[in-house]
DNA sequence: TCATTATTCAAACAATCGTTTGAAACCGGT
DNA sequence: ACCGGTTTCAAACGATTGTTTGAATAATGA
């Protein structure tokens, strides 16, 4: 079994299981989800044998770590270069909001489309992971994140030197979630009713999404009365 | 079996178990999703023997129903009876979009700021459950919240006829996803490495969040080139 | 009061979970 | 051809899952 046929000369059937059962783990994990998802699931898609997980992984959270850390690497070290040139082409430091934005947001949509290696199971996966109960997994992520997320979040702060920090952060966090649901796609779509939507062509797609975040991150900055009409029984 | 004795003050010990079931299964879905709770948490976190979830409800599946039916009905009818009086009360029937945005999502966050009912807990479930690969969950959410939504969306359509319709529902599932994500609320913005923003106040939390939503819907539509500059390997 | 139903309870059910085991099969190197 | 190390495999492990059972208890109506 395993006939090689990549480019690297010292694939062996070692990493041909080991890479085979990444992929069918990380397409189930976002099918049905991680708890749902049982090992003999796993290796009956990868074809291999139960024990295989265990073997080459440990257990089956090692497995889930090394699901996400295969691709959030190299998503965050995309991410950061990016930035970095965005940074260096800047004639006086200053680089514009927008293109902040369109960085971060369009470096995830891009892999999110990237359909031929994986990248939008991938994402798909992580959009529904950033909302998951498990605390092993959400540790992980914040972890694996950190950099990148830190990076682009000051960015924004030195590129809207007039808008409070916590303000920034608040919106940020609120296009994270739109860009999330975007992602994590046509599902949450059926919600609205709406199956006829093509969201397969994924230009459109960043084009829509960018258009709408870039409007909320520059919406007037909210009134934020302390101790006054709370919209508690009223709305406006 | 079970003839309920009504909603009258003779709360008696079989109304109590059920909803002291349903109150702890909720907070538990919550806290680690549907698949890791199990029974016996629920069950002891209730104060009720094992057999009892399969005695008032039939299945572990019946109770998950039941707990999404007993809040999301009272939202249904909420957003609906909101929409109905915007309508009324609009002289020429030009119902403005900002009073549509603020109707729906100001009603989700002010059931999400509810704790005293339990509605805080509910919300952050659902905003979960909105991403939830469970198939018969995310069924189940789309056959209880259709109404309303459909409701909602045609009522965006009349209000802005010069928006293709297409555009609408692509941005109100933008605005679902910022706010599912900003009621989910805390866990995530760890990511953003801010524990310290204080999510606690419900009115600065809808003021900040209908700023965004807002902006977005506003922005300028996208220019939906056919076959133009794919932002594939270069943004913008 | 008694008869009947509704509810609780401890115990067990089969099924499935992640993990472990020890032997077989495969591998390249000298 | 032999060997040490790596990988696969069938089988089983104990633990835990949702569910069921039958008897004990509480509540209800006549």
């Amino acid at each position: 079994m395993a006939i090689k046929s990549a480019q690297d000369p010292t694939q062996d059937a070692r990493a041909d299981t080991r890479s085979r059962i990444l992929d069918a783990a990380e397409q189930l994990f976002m099918a049905h989800g991680f708890e749902a998802t049982t090992m003999r699931m796993i290796t009956a898609t990868a074809n291999a044998n139960l024990a295989a997980v265990n073997y080459h992984f440990g257990s089956k959270e090692a497995l889930v770590e090394e699901v996400f850390r295969r691709r959030l690497g190299v998503l965050n070290s995309r991410l950061i270069a990016v930035l970095d040139r965005l940074e260096a082409d800047a004639a006086d430091g200053a680089v514009r909001p927008h293109q902040i934005v369109e960085a971060f947001f369009g470096e995830a949509l891009r892999m999110a489309a990237d359909c031929e290696h994986g990248g939008s199971v991938f994402m798909r996966l992580l959009g529904r992971t950033l909302t998951e109960p498990n605390e092993f997994v959400r540790g992980f992520l914040v972890r694996e994140y950190a950099q990148a997320v830190s990076r682009y979040k000051t960015a924004l702060f030195k590129a809207l030197p007039d808008v409070p920090r916590d303000e920034i952060v608040w919106r940020l966090h609120f296009m994270l979630g739109a860009t999330s649901h975007a992602i994590s796609g046509s599902d949450a779509l059926n919600l609205l009713g709406e199956g006829t939507l093509n969201s397969s062509d994924p230009n459109t797609l960043y084009a829509r999404l960018m258009s709408f975040l870039l409007g909320g991150l520059r919406a007037p900055l909210p009134e934020l009365t302390l101790a006054s009409t709370k919209p508690q029984r009223k709305v406006a």
